[in-house]
DNA sequence: ATCTTAGATGCAAATAACTTGCAACTGAAG
DNA sequence: CTTCAGTTGCAAGTTATTTGCATCTAAGAT
Protein backbone atom coordinates (compact mmCIF):
# COMPACT_ATOMS: atom_id res chain seq x y z
CA UNK A 1 0.00 0.00 0.00
CA UNK A 2 2.56 2.24 1.29
CA UNK A 3 4.97 1.42 -1.71
CA UNK A 4 2.23 1.60 -3.94
CA UNK A 5 1.44 4.94 -3.59
CA UNK A 6 5.31 6.15 -3.42
CA UNK A 7 5.55 4.43 -6.65
CA UNK A 8 2.38 6.41 -8.44
CA UNK A 9 4.01 9.12 -6.88
CA UNK A 10 7.44 8.89 -8.91
CA UNK A 11 5.73 7.77 -11.98
CA UNK A 12 4.64 11.29 -12.53
CA UNK A 13 8.26 12.53 -12.01
CA UNK A 14 8.18 14.19 -8.79
CA UNK A 15 11.17 13.28 -6.02
CA UNK A 16 10.96 10.77 -3.37
CA UNK A 17 12.15 13.11 -0.58
CA UNK A 18 12.40 11.77 2.90
CA UNK A 19 9.48 14.28 3.82
CA UNK A 20 6.73 12.96 1.09
CA UNK A 21 8.08 9.27 2.59
CA UNK A 22 6.99 10.11 5.77
CA UNK A 23 3.58 12.26 5.28
CA UNK A 24 2.54 8.97 2.73
CA UNK A 25 3.27 6.48 5.54
CA UNK A 26 1.29 7.90 8.34
CA UNK A 27 -1.49 8.44 6.17
CA UNK A 28 -1.57 5.59 4.41
CA UNK A 29 -1.24 3.45 7.87
CA UNK A 30 -4.21 4.64 9.37
CA UNK A 31 -8.21 4.84 7.86
CA UNK A 32 -8.80 7.90 9.26
CA UNK A 33 -9.56 11.96 7.84
CA UNK A 34 -6.33 13.58 9.18
CA UNK A 35 -5.73 17.55 9.00
CA UNK A 36 -2.96 19.17 7.85
CA UNK A 37 -2.34 19.76 11.60
CA UNK A 38 -2.19 16.20 12.33
CA UNK A 39 -0.68 14.51 9.59
CA UNK A 40 2.05 17.13 10.26
CA UNK A 41 2.34 16.27 14.66
CA UNK A 42 2.01 12.30 13.50
CA UNK A 43 4.94 12.90 11.42
CA UNK A 44 7.30 14.24 13.97
CA UNK A 45 8.12 10.95 15.14
CA UNK A 46 9.53 9.57 11.74
CA UNK A 47 10.86 13.06 10.53
CA UNK A 48 10.97 15.58 13.04
CA UNK A 49 11.83 19.10 11.71
CA UNK A 50 8.58 18.68 8.70
CA UNK A 51 7.26 22.21 8.43
CA UNK A 52 3.96 22.57 8.34
CA UNK A 53 4.26 24.39 5.05
CA UNK A 54 5.49 21.40 3.66
CA UNK A 55 2.79 19.31 4.97
CA UNK A 56 0.53 21.34 3.06
CA UNK A 57 1.92 21.69 0.18
CA UNK A 58 2.36 18.04 -0.47
CA UNK A 59 -1.15 16.82 0.92
CA UNK A 60 -2.43 19.25 -1.89
CA UNK A 61 -0.09 17.71 -4.40
CA UNK A 62 -1.08 14.06 -3.37
CA UNK A 63 -4.75 15.19 -3.88
CA UNK A 64 -4.14 17.03 -6.77
CA UNK A 65 -2.51 13.90 -8.21
CA UNK A 66 -5.30 11.97 -6.75
CA UNK A 67 -3.12 10.31 -4.83
CA UNK A 68 -4.84 10.14 -1.74
CA UNK A 69 -8.74 12.43 -1.02
CA UNK A 70 -9.02 15.41 0.21
CA UNK A 71 -12.73 16.33 1.92
CA UNK A 72 -13.98 19.74 3.52
CA UNK A 73 -16.76 19.73 5.51
CA UNK A 74 -17.10 23.27 6.02
CA UNK A 75 -16.11 24.08 9.60
CA UNK A 76 -12.96 23.25 10.60
CA UNK A 77 -9.73 22.30 8.27
CA UNK A 78 -9.78 20.10 5.45
CA UNK A 79 -8.93 16.63 6.12
CA UNK A 80 -7.06 14.12 3.93
CA UNK A 81 -6.65 10.31 3.46
CA UNK A 82 -5.25 7.56 1.83
CA UNK A 83 -8.18 6.30 -0.12
CA UNK A 84 -8.74 8.16 -3.30
CA UNK A 85 -11.47 6.70 -5.56
CA UNK A 86 -15.03 8.75 -5.23
CA UNK A 87 -16.63 8.14 -2.46
CA UNK A 88 -18.84 9.79 0.55
CA UNK A 89 -18.87 10.25 4.13
CA UNK A 90 -21.18 10.60 7.17
CA UNK A 91 -19.90 13.18 9.61
CA UNK A 92 -20.63 13.38 13.20
CA UNK A 93 -21.66 17.07 14.24
CA UNK A 94 -20.59 16.08 17.96
CA UNK A 95 -17.63 14.49 17.91
CA UNK A 96 -16.39 15.13 14.15
CA UNK A 97 -15.72 10.81 13.64
CA UNK A 98 -15.81 10.27 9.92
CA UNK A 99 -17.57 7.23 8.21
CA UNK A 100 -16.74 6.37 4.22
CA UNK A 101 -19.71 5.55 2.62
CA UNK A 102 -19.74 2.09 0.51
CA UNK A 103 -21.95 3.40 -2.07
CA UNK A 104 -22.72 6.50 -3.67
CA UNK A 105 -26.01 7.85 -2.84
CA UNK A 106 -26.32 10.40 -6.05
CA UNK A 107 -28.00 9.34 -8.63
CA UNK A 108 -28.13 12.61 -11.54
CA UNK A 109 -30.34 11.48 -14.40
CA UNK A 110 -28.35 12.16 -17.35
CA UNK A 111 -30.82 14.57 -19.03
CA UNK A 112 -29.21 17.39 -16.01
CA UNK A 113 -27.39 18.36 -19.00
CA UNK A 114 -30.31 19.43 -21.25
CA UNK A 115 -32.69 20.55 -18.66
CA UNK A 116 -30.13 22.95 -16.73
CA UNK A 117 -27.72 23.60 -20.18
CA UNK A 118 -24.86 22.08 -18.19
CA UNK A 119 -21.70 19.55 -18.27
CA UNK A 120 -21.86 17.91 -14.73
CA UNK A 121 -17.80 16.85 -14.32
CA UNK A 122 -18.28 15.68 -10.80
CA UNK A 123 -19.95 16.40 -7.63
CA UNK A 124 -19.56 16.09 -3.63
CA UNK A 125 -21.71 14.44 -1.07
CA UNK A 126 -21.36 14.45 2.19
CA UNK A 127 -24.45 13.74 5.19
CA UNK A 128 -23.81 14.36 8.81
CA UNK A 129 -25.96 13.91 11.76
CA UNK A 130 -24.71 11.66 14.96
CA UNK A 131 -22.60 8.08 15.31
CA UNK A 132 -24.21 6.15 17.79
CA UNK A 133 -21.82 6.86 20.73
CA UNK A 134 -22.78 10.51 19.97
CA UNK A 135 -26.69 9.97 19.52
CA UNK A 136 -26.58 8.04 23.51
CA UNK A 137 -24.84 11.16 24.75
CA UNK A 138 -27.40 13.26 22.75
CA UNK A 139 -29.82 14.84 25.44
CA UNK A 140 -27.86 13.73 28.34
CA UNK A 141 -25.30 16.05 28.57
CA UNK A 142 -25.41 19.79 26.98
CA UNK A 143 -25.54 20.50 23.13
CA UNK A 144 -29.46 19.42 22.21
CA UNK B 1 -41.19 39.04 -0.77
CA UNK B 2 -38.76 41.41 1.01
CA UNK B 3 -41.87 42.50 3.56
CA UNK B 4 -42.35 38.76 4.19
CA UNK B 5 -38.69 38.05 5.11
CA UNK B 6 -38.54 41.02 7.35
CA UNK B 7 -41.98 39.66 9.15
CA UNK B 8 -40.30 36.17 9.87
CA UNK B 9 -37.22 38.30 11.28
CA UNK B 10 -38.90 40.54 13.17
CA UNK B 11 -41.15 37.75 14.80
CA UNK B 12 -38.78 35.59 16.05
CA UNK B 13 -37.50 38.34 18.45
CA UNK B 14 -35.03 40.63 16.69
CA UNK B 15 -34.65 44.09 15.53
CA UNK B 16 -35.45 45.58 12.03
CA UNK B 17 -31.90 47.89 11.99
CA UNK B 18 -31.72 49.90 8.87
CA UNK B 19 -28.39 47.54 8.03
CA UNK B 20 -30.65 44.38 8.69
CA UNK B 21 -33.32 45.95 5.95
CA UNK B 22 -31.17 46.90 3.63
CA UNK B 23 -28.75 43.14 3.24
CA UNK B 24 -32.55 41.58 3.27
CA UNK B 25 -33.75 43.43 0.48
CA UNK B 26 -30.14 43.27 -1.26
CA UNK B 27 -30.75 39.43 -1.55
CA UNK B 28 -34.29 38.98 -1.85
CA UNK B 29 -34.16 41.29 -4.87
CA UNK B 30 -31.24 38.78 -6.86
CA UNK B 31 -31.45 35.19 -7.80
CA UNK B 32 -27.56 35.59 -7.17
CA UNK B 33 -25.89 33.56 -4.70
CA UNK B 34 -23.52 36.22 -3.20
CA UNK B 35 -20.42 36.29 -0.66
CA UNK B 36 -20.72 38.44 2.26
CA UNK B 37 -18.28 41.02 0.29
CA UNK B 38 -20.73 41.31 -2.62
CA UNK B 39 -23.30 41.58 -0.11
CA UNK B 40 -21.17 44.91 1.10
CA UNK B 41 -20.93 45.83 -2.20
CA UNK B 42 -24.25 46.15 -3.41
CA UNK B 43 -25.46 47.47 0.06
CA UNK B 44 -23.56 50.40 0.13
CA UNK B 45 -25.78 52.51 -1.89
CA UNK B 46 -29.06 51.96 0.11
CA UNK B 47 -26.94 52.06 3.38
CA UNK B 48 -23.08 53.56 3.22
CA UNK B 49 -21.49 53.05 6.24
CA UNK B 50 -22.92 49.22 6.66
CA UNK B 51 -19.82 47.24 8.33
CA UNK B 52 -18.55 44.34 7.27
CA UNK B 53 -18.53 42.62 9.81
CA UNK B 54 -22.19 43.62 10.33
CA UNK B 55 -22.89 41.87 6.84
CA UNK B 56 -21.18 38.70 8.70
CA UNK B 57 -23.11 38.86 11.49
CA UNK B 58 -26.42 39.14 10.19
CA UNK B 59 -25.73 36.79 6.85
CA UNK B 60 -25.28 34.57 9.60
CA UNK B 61 -27.71 34.93 12.04
CA UNK B 62 -30.49 34.64 9.04
CA UNK B 63 -28.89 31.52 7.73
CA UNK B 64 -28.98 29.94 10.94
CA UNK B 65 -32.89 31.46 11.37
CA UNK B 66 -33.33 29.61 7.86
CA UNK B 67 -34.23 32.67 6.45
CA UNK B 68 -31.96 33.12 3.56
CA UNK B 69 -29.84 29.96 2.54
CA UNK B 70 -25.68 29.29 2.88
CA UNK B 71 -23.63 27.03 0.39
CA UNK B 72 -19.91 27.06 0.33
CA UNK B 73 -18.18 25.18 -2.39
CA UNK B 74 -14.89 25.19 -0.92
CA UNK B 75 -12.84 27.26 -3.13
CA UNK B 76 -13.43 31.06 -2.19
CA UNK B 77 -15.99 32.48 0.64
CA UNK B 78 -19.10 31.20 1.45
CA UNK B 79 -22.34 32.12 -0.43
CA UNK B 80 -25.80 33.58 0.20
CA UNK B 81 -29.07 33.14 -0.94
CA UNK B 82 -33.09 34.37 -0.66
CA UNK B 83 -33.67 30.73 -1.35
CA UNK B 84 -33.63 29.01 1.99
CA UNK B 85 -35.76 25.90 1.40
CA UNK B 86 -33.62 22.57 1.11
CA UNK B 87 -31.85 22.62 -2.63
CA UNK B 88 -28.93 21.92 -4.23
CA UNK B 89 -26.60 23.21 -6.45
CA UNK B 90 -24.36 23.22 -10.00
CA UNK B 91 -21.20 24.91 -9.31
CA UNK B 92 -19.29 26.47 -12.96
CA UNK B 93 -15.72 25.36 -12.64
CA UNK B 94 -14.43 27.99 -15.32
CA UNK B 95 -16.65 31.26 -14.15
CA UNK B 96 -18.43 30.32 -10.74
CA UNK B 97 -22.03 30.74 -11.79
CA UNK B 98 -24.43 28.91 -9.73
CA UNK B 99 -27.56 26.98 -10.81
CA UNK B 100 -30.40 26.05 -8.40
CA UNK B 101 -31.38 22.45 -9.13
CA UNK B 102 -35.09 21.84 -8.49
CA UNK B 103 -35.30 18.04 -7.41
CA UNK B 104 -32.46 16.54 -5.06
CA UNK B 105 -30.93 13.94 -6.23
CA UNK B 106 -29.88 12.33 -3.14
CA UNK B 107 -31.23 9.03 -2.16
CA UNK B 108 -30.31 7.98 1.42
CA UNK B 109 -31.84 4.79 1.62
CA UNK B 110 -33.65 3.93 5.32
CA UNK B 111 -31.34 0.97 6.39
CA UNK B 112 -28.38 3.74 6.18
CA UNK B 113 -28.44 4.00 9.95
CA UNK B 114 -28.17 0.54 11.29
CA UNK B 115 -25.48 -0.27 8.74
CA UNK B 116 -23.27 2.28 9.19
CA UNK B 117 -24.64 2.79 12.82
CA UNK B 118 -25.31 6.38 12.27
CA UNK B 119 -27.98 8.84 12.02
CA UNK B 120 -28.38 11.13 9.69
CA UNK B 121 -30.14 14.47 9.73
CA UNK B 122 -29.05 16.48 7.21
CA UNK B 123 -26.58 16.60 3.94
CA UNK B 124 -24.97 18.60 1.73
CA UNK B 125 -24.92 18.16 -2.43
CA UNK B 126 -23.38 20.50 -4.72
CA UNK B 127 -22.49 18.93 -8.23
CA UNK B 128 -19.69 20.88 -10.33
CA UNK B 129 -18.61 20.86 -14.11
CA UNK B 130 -19.26 23.41 -17.01
CA UNK B 131 -22.54 25.78 -17.93
CA UNK B 132 -22.99 25.97 -21.28
CA UNK B 133 -21.27 29.64 -22.29
CA UNK B 134 -18.12 27.77 -20.67
CA UNK B 135 -18.40 24.46 -22.13
CA UNK B 136 -18.14 26.47 -25.77
CA UNK B 137 -14.96 28.49 -24.81
CA UNK B 138 -13.45 25.26 -22.88
CA UNK B 139 -10.40 23.96 -25.38
CA UNK B 140 -10.47 27.63 -27.30
CA UNK B 141 -9.09 29.81 -24.65
CA UNK B 142 -6.54 28.61 -22.00
CA UNK B 143 -7.68 26.09 -19.26
CA UNK B 144 -7.89 22.78 -21.26
C1' DA C 1 31.77 8.54 -6.80
C1' DT C 2 31.10 13.25 -7.95
C1' DC C 3 28.86 16.88 -10.30
C1' DT C 4 24.82 19.35 -11.56
C1' DT C 5 20.54 21.48 -11.21
C1' DA C 6 15.56 21.51 -11.29
C1' DG C 7 12.79 20.57 -7.86
C1' DA C 8 11.93 20.59 -2.74
C1' DT C 9 12.26 22.43 1.87
C1' DG C 10 12.33 25.62 6.08
C1' DC C 11 11.23 29.77 7.84
C1' DA C 12 8.99 33.95 8.20
C1' DA C 13 5.76 36.81 6.45
C1' DA C 14 1.48 37.28 3.91
C1' DT C 15 -3.30 36.19 2.77
C1' DA C 16 -8.24 35.11 2.80
C1' DA C 17 -12.23 34.83 5.12
C1' DC C 18 -14.06 35.44 8.92
C1' DT C 19 -14.84 36.37 14.12
C1' DT C 20 -14.65 38.89 18.40
C1' DG C 21 -14.10 42.59 22.17
C1' DC C 22 -15.77 46.64 23.44
C1' DA C 23 -17.53 51.27 23.77
C1' DA C 24 -21.02 53.89 21.53
C1' DC C 25 -25.60 53.75 19.50
C1' DT C 26 -30.68 52.79 18.72
C1' DG C 27 -35.25 50.25 17.99
C1' DA C 28 -39.19 49.48 20.33
C1' DA C 29 -41.62 48.20 24.71
C1' DG C 30 -43.47 50.74 28.36
C1' DC D 1 -39.54 60.32 26.21
C1' DT D 2 -37.12 57.12 28.90
C1' DT D 3 -34.93 52.87 29.25
C1' DC D 4 -31.94 49.24 28.01
C1' DA D 5 -31.06 44.88 25.78
C1' DG D 6 -29.97 44.22 21.29
C1' DT D 7 -26.92 46.19 17.49
C1' DT D 8 -23.35 48.40 15.27
C1' DG D 9 -18.60 50.23 13.88
C1' DC D 10 -14.02 49.78 14.28
C1' DA D 11 -9.85 47.62 15.29
C1' DA D 12 -7.66 43.73 16.51
C1' DG D 13 -7.58 38.76 16.62
C1' DT D 14 -8.05 34.00 14.70
C1' DT D 15 -7.89 30.08 11.72
C1' DA D 16 -6.41 27.65 7.92
C1' DT D 17 -3.58 27.94 4.43
C1' DT D 18 -0.30 30.03 0.94
C1' DT D 19 3.85 32.29 -0.76
C1' DG D 20 8.65 34.47 -1.36
C1' DC D 21 13.05 33.34 -1.12
C1' DA D 22 17.51 31.62 0.24
C1' DT D 23 19.20 27.13 1.10
C1' DC D 24 19.26 22.30 0.37
C1' DT D 25 18.98 17.68 -1.96
C1' DA D 26 17.35 13.68 -5.00
C1' DA D 27 18.55 11.56 -8.84
C1' DG D 28 20.14 11.72 -13.71
C1' DA D 29 24.48 12.82 -16.14
C1' DT D 30 29.44 12.45 -16.20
Amino acid sequence: MVEHLKQRFRERGYRLTRQREAIIEVLAGTGEHLTAEEVHQRVQSICPELNLATVYRNLNLLAEQKIIGKVDFGDGPARFEARSEHHHHLYCLRCGRVVDLLHCPVHLDEKISETYRFRVTGHQFEAYGYCMGCELLNGKVGKP
